[in-house]
RNA sequence: GCGGGAGUAGCUCAAUUGGUUAGAGCGCGUCCCUGUCACGGACGAGGUUGCGGGUUCAAGUCCCGUCUCUCGCGCCA
């Protein structure tokens, strides 16, 4: 019989049908057996009793996770059985019962919360749980808004390497690559350079890239691969124009996680991100002196985390911008007009206390950016290949950059990054797949 | 890299100022149970207290070293 999915047996009360999916729950009475069943689409009680009693005695050996194959009838709940819920006024009375797949006895209950080591050694299985599932299906559904989001205003999509020939933006540390005979390659710190170049072919162009940065730092904000949603965008006049480009894109992705997910975010306890009626925009220079803080080249968390208290008091708002940076502190490619000099055409935006999207005007003169190399003291040689975006023409452009993980976690209220990866790799955690032998069962 | 906290059963946690045989809940095993939905009930198994050294009549508990986790700072996004 041809598989029904679990989220469609509403509309076939009274039929016979075949439905595949893992052990969620056992709940043996003896002569009477019920299962939770859960598959891609959703959650259904199967019911074992005396009037199959094959699939009851096969019922008794079930356990949590096994993969089966169920057939039987769709009925009505009797009145005062019915839950709240998806199928929880039907129950699928099991005549036939085909284990697919056993699984081994589990470490803790799928659903129990554990401890973030627990949790992360154990990922192949605590990513089934409900929580994981709603944190990544929310994830899911960021990535797929903020592409949507682009596509609409006219941005092409492109692919960025993760294999590069140097360090391209300074400051982050590199994972060292050993490429071919005697090069060197390093894994790319971000997709920026590649960005600005693609506006040379695009106008306006986007990427959703895996990027690596090897910093030792243990703290609830950092990850050693990352996702970054970058975009970056021809013939603007300042970064305000950027900034309302992706004020705009937020809006959309917040709103679009907020409607799809109600549910996911209810389980979560968490609260879809206070949108106000815009972002509310401060100079470095005015944060500080709601601070009250003396003047520094840039934010330390803990004033980001008050910034943000302020912003959700006065304007409604969990998002909050921050403008004008000194140009000493922000990357090398940062537009500065003269007029505004030492502040450059930085932003940062952040989001409930930490900075999520970092975004600039980037010179585009030829001559400013080679001279704003040197000034750094890197040698433009280097940069030949960048350079030649600017050598060939290259509009006034700006653009900004997200992390994913970043942003899924405050959107989500999770404490600690690595809760918004499914994989995390940090100091010390990369999966061992190939050593892993002496853990497996003969 | 610096500082705080922690490491006890498969998981989550207890264990007076050092003191007999290290406990609980969940999970697991056997048995009972025809309306549960975290089903319930009876009985039971399960520990080199992260690792190495030291102090003491006696160490899960105190001291030193080491590894790991976790939180904060630095760096970074």
């Amino acid at each position: 019989m041809e598989r029904t999915l679990i989220g469609a047996l509403g509309s076939r009360v009274g039929q016979e049908v075949s439905i595949s999916g893992w052990v969620d729950v056992r709940r043996d009475h003896g002569k009477i057996i019920f299962l939770d069943i859960r598959d891609r689409s959703g959650k259904v009680q199967v019911i074992c009793n005396a009037n199959h009693a094959e699939a009851l005695a096969e019922a008794s050996k079930l356990r949590p996770e096994w993969v089966l194959e169920i057939t039987g009838k769709v009925n009505e709940r009797p009145e005062k059985m019915r839950t709240e819920g998806a199928n929880g006024n039907l129950e699928l009375e099991a005549s036939e019962i085909k284990v697919l797949a056993r699984a081994a006895e589990l470490p803790f209950p799928k659903d129990e919360q554990v401890n973030l080591d627990t949790l992360l050694d154990n990922r192949p299985l605590t990513l089934r749980s409900e929580r994981e599932r709603d944190i990544f299906a929310v994830q899911a559904t960021i990535v797929d808004a903020y592409r949507r989001a682009l596509q609409a205003r006219g941005f092409t999509e492109f692919q960025a390497p993760a294999l590069v020939g140097g360090d391209a933006e300074g400051g982050a540390a590199v994972f060292k690559v050993a490429y071919f005979y005697d090069k060197t390659a390093y894994l790319a710190t971000s997709p920026q350079l590649y960005k600005q170049i693609m506006v040379g072919a695009f106008e306006r162009a986007f990427t959703i890239a895996r990027i690596f940065r090897a910093e030792k730092s243990a703290t609830t904000r950092h990850l050693s691969e990352l996702t970054q949603m970058d975009f970056e965008m021809g013939f603007i006049k300042d970064e305000l124009e950027v900034m309302a480009v992706l004020e705009e894109i937020i809006r959309d992705v917040v709103s679009e996680a907020a409607k799809r997910h109600a549910d996911a975010f209810a389980r979560l306890k968490a609260t879809p991100p206070a949108l106000g009626q815009k972002f509310p925009i401060l100079t470095l220079q005015e944060a500080q002196k709601i601070l009250g803080s003396a003047e520094a080249p840039d934010l330390q968390p803990e004033d980001e985390r008050r910034l943000s208290e302020w912003a959700l008091k006065e304007h409604g708002s969990d998002f909050v911008f921050i403008t004008r940076f000194p140009t000493a502190s922000r990357a090398f490619y940062t537009y500065e007009d003269p007029a505004e000099a030492p502040y450059s055409r930085g932003f940062d935006l952040l989001l409930r206390g930490l900075e999520i999207n970092s975004g600039s005007q980037r010179i585009h003169d030829y001559d400013a950016m080679v001279a704003r190399i040197k000034n750094c003291n890197m040698d433009p040689k280097k940069f030949s290949f960048y350079l030649q975006a600017f050598k060939y023409g290259m509009p006034p452009h700006g653009g900004s950059s997200t992390g994913l993980e970043r942003f899924t976690a405050r959107v989500l209220e999770l404490p600690n990054v690595k809760e918004a990866s499914a994989f995390p790799r940090d100091l010390n955690r990369i999966d061992t797949l190939l050593h892993a032998a002496d853990t497996v069962e003969d």
